[in-house]
This record gives C-alpha cells, structure tokens and sequence, in this order.
DNA sequence: CAAGATATCAAGTGATCTATTGAATAACAA
DNA sequence: TTGTTATTCAATAGATCACTTGATATCTTG
C-alpha cells in the first residue's frame, strides 16, 4: 500500500489530461469547442492552421478524454466530452484570469476598450418585465446548436443591415461565446452608434448553460 | 480588432497556467498544497524528489499562477493561490477520474479494496445527533492547517496506539485529503479490526472548505 | 563573522512536443 | 471504377522540457 510506483502511476494518468491544457493551440480548439461541436475542417479554418495540425491536437485531445468523436459520413465531428470537461475548461480560464496579469492584458488588447456589462440576475429580471431584447451575436451554426432562451440570432456580420429588426424602446443586451469573445463587444459599440442603449452579457453561452443545468439539477434535488 | 496575432498571445497567456498540469510531478506538488502551505524542503521529502527538483517545479507553478510565495526566515513556504487555483485542480482532477479508465485503475491499484463512504449530507445530520466520531487522520500538521469542524485529530500512525481514545457506540468516520488519499481508506480497515463500525468520508479536506465557503458566499448574498 | 541550513541557479543531456510536408486511407458520388 | 473531399499517418527538424549534478546565494544562529 502506499507505494511510490502506484502514487506516480495515479499522477501520470492524470497529467494525461493536465496536458490538453499546455497548448495554446489547444486551447483554443477546446474554446471553439465550447460552443458547438465542429468537424475537423471546420475547426481547422475557424483556428486558422492547417487540417494536419487540427487533427493531431484533436487527437491529442481525444486521448486526454476531453473530447470526443463521431464519424459523419465522409468527416469527423469532434465535442466537449460531457460537463466535466466544459468544467476544467471553464475553471482554468477563470483562474488564469484572476492570477495572470498577462492574460488580462492580452484580453484587453484583443477585445479593445471594455464596454458596459449586465449579469445574469439583472438581465433575467428584465427579460421578465419586457425591458430588453437579448440578441446572439455568433455565428448562425453555434446559436442552432444551443442558445439562451428568449434570444433571437443576428449574427454579427449581419448586424448593420438587420438592426432595424430590434424592436424599438427597448434596451439591446448582447452575448457570444464567452469573456474572450469579441463579438459582443464590437456588436454593443456598433449598436451604440446607431443610437440606442445596449449592453454586453457578462456570461458567454457556454457558462450560462451549465449554469442552468445545475440550477435545474438542484431544484431536482 | 479581432486580430490573430492578439488571439493567439491570449492563449498563449492562458496556456502558461495550463502547463501547470501537464506534468506528473507538479500535480503531486498541487494535490500536497491543496491541503496546507509547505516548504519547499518539506515538498521535496512528500514528493521523494530532489530538491532541486522540486524548487524548479515550485517556480513553474509560481509563473504559472498557480501558488505564491512567501519567504519565512532561511525557508520558502508556498501555497496555493487562492480558491481559483483550488478550483481548477479539483476539477481536473474529477474530470480526469470521470473521463480517463486509466485513473481509475490506478486509483484502484493506489488505494487498495475500496471501503464503504459517507457523503456530506449524511455526515452532517449524524453528527448533528451526534451518533458519529469524526476523525482527521492526515498528519497533525495538515489538521492545524486547517480541518472540519468537530473533527479530531489522530494520524493514521498513531492509530493503533490512540483507538481507545474513541467514544465507543458511535460509527467512527474517517477522512484525510481527497479520494485519491490511502489514508482514510486504511483508517476505516483498521478501525473495522478492532472490531467497530466505520465508514469513509467521500470528500477530503480541500473540497470540503471549497463547498462550505460556496455555502457562506449564498447564504450572505 | 563563520557555520549551517535552505533554496536557487547554471549547464548539460536525453526525452518529448510542435508544426510541416507529402503520402495514405476512408467515405461518398458520378 | 474513378475522382473528390475529409481525415489521418509517417517522417522530420527545431524547439522546449525534465532531471541531474555541482556551484552559488540567502538567511539564521552561535
């Protein structure tokens, strides 16, 4: 009992999937992955590296049980293996966040000046009272694979020539994929711009569901 | 905006705290910090690894968030950092159990036969009618650190000697520093020796003070 | 200030990881 | 069958990583 080979063992098998996360390019996959799941073409033009490279961190991926995989005819679809997985991803990116001045600086440069938010209370509460329009900024696909309820899809390279849809006097309340998602940003400032009040979603989608689950698994309870 | 060199500092930014736990070593390092600060000495002993070792890896998981540093006289004591940081392992580390075979097999090779578990809710009550002992049996050092309350302290090789110490009637309940912890597994074998009823308690410490902080943080908003 | 303990650094070697290239395979359609 | 598309495999070069050894720096105590 006790004994350093099984201790080493344990931590090895764990360290398998500690390793997903070491690769920014995985990272990234694993993001992407966070919203819907994707074929490997797919993944590989939205990451911008070539297929070779996606299938092998894909593979990668797979074997540090964090994905999975299913044939579809002549492709491969890849997704997040189950809530666990969405967790550990979820849970890093916070942490980085919170301990790594690096990462905040990056987001910032990314995302480009912070605009305002609204959390998850005040926007269900309004949502409630008729006071917002909540809008889904993602691409088409990603809002068909799952969405906040009561969210209507305007993509946002769509969103110029669709503004006019958003019903008048109410504010506008954007949401994409996540913290590190640009859309929502570029979306509030463009909607701000046409003279109307709106804000961003604190939450990304990804977030929000497994938010939802577990309200709903404790209410269960 | 939205430019790809900026995207991809982001991951990189966010990769550097996932090397964290791409290697065995540190893991170990972690999963021994998840229960109290230590030196960096007394990490190289826990871990059986050379000091130099282990002061190397210490400085990789100080540059990737993950623990602070604190110098104390001649010695460095490093700690985790914060929730976040306690956060993500645990998550890791279940997600790793829940997804990857091969940790349960070492799991299984690591703890031996499994004994009967408790779970929170149950414990609670219980104790609350005070129909059970609790006991810590992790080292004496680790329980000043920090341990649930109404515990009592008896390191697993103290056991033997100090098992008259125990109320006798009441279940006898063990834990010591998460499930993948040989401690408390071996406590509840010997204790059923000696011939009394005994059970394991399912989580360990740090998850323990992770959900009861949680707890707090709702009850005061 | 000298001695002792603790931690870090520096250099080197073998191992592992990443991305690229071009070839090979699988599913499908004509 | 043959061609087309999507994915994976195999080989490789360069970069990074892990662990060792021996030296160095830092703090405490006598």
């Amino acid at each position: 009992m006790s004994s350093r080979r099984d201790k080493n063992a344990l931590f090895e098998a764990i360290a398998l999937m500690g390793k997903a996360f070491s690769s920014p390019r995985r990272l990234e996959l694993l993001d992407l992955l966070a919203q819907a799941p994707r074929t490997v073409d797919d993944l590989a033009r939205a990451s911008e590296q070539s297929t070779a490279n996606t299938s092998q961190h894909l593979q990668a991926l797979h074997a540090s049980g964090m994905v999975t995989r299913t044939r579809e005819g002549t492709s491969v679809r890849y997704a997040l293996a189950g809530d666990e997985a969405l967790t550990v991803w979820l849970a890093l990116r916070d942490a980085s966040v919170a301990r790594l001045a690096e990462v905040e600086r990056a987001a910032r440069d990314y995302l480009g000046d912070e605009v305002e938010v609204i959390g998850r209370d005040e926007l269900l509460t309004r949502l409630g009272k008729g006071e917002v329009v909540l809008v889904d900024v993602r691409p088409a696909e990603e809002f068909e694979a799952g969405h906040i309820r009561g969210a209507r899809s305007i993509p946002l390279d769509e969103l110029e020539q669709r503004i006019g849809e958003l019903p008048a006097g109410r504010e506008v309340v954007a949401y994409c994929r996540g913290p590190f998602c640009a859309y929502a940003h570029e979306a509030v400032r463009r909607v701000k711009e046409s003279g109307r009040e709106a804000r961003r979603l604190e939450e990304g989608w990804p977030e929000w569901r497994l938010k939802a689950t577990h309200a709903k698994r404790r209410k269960a309870a």
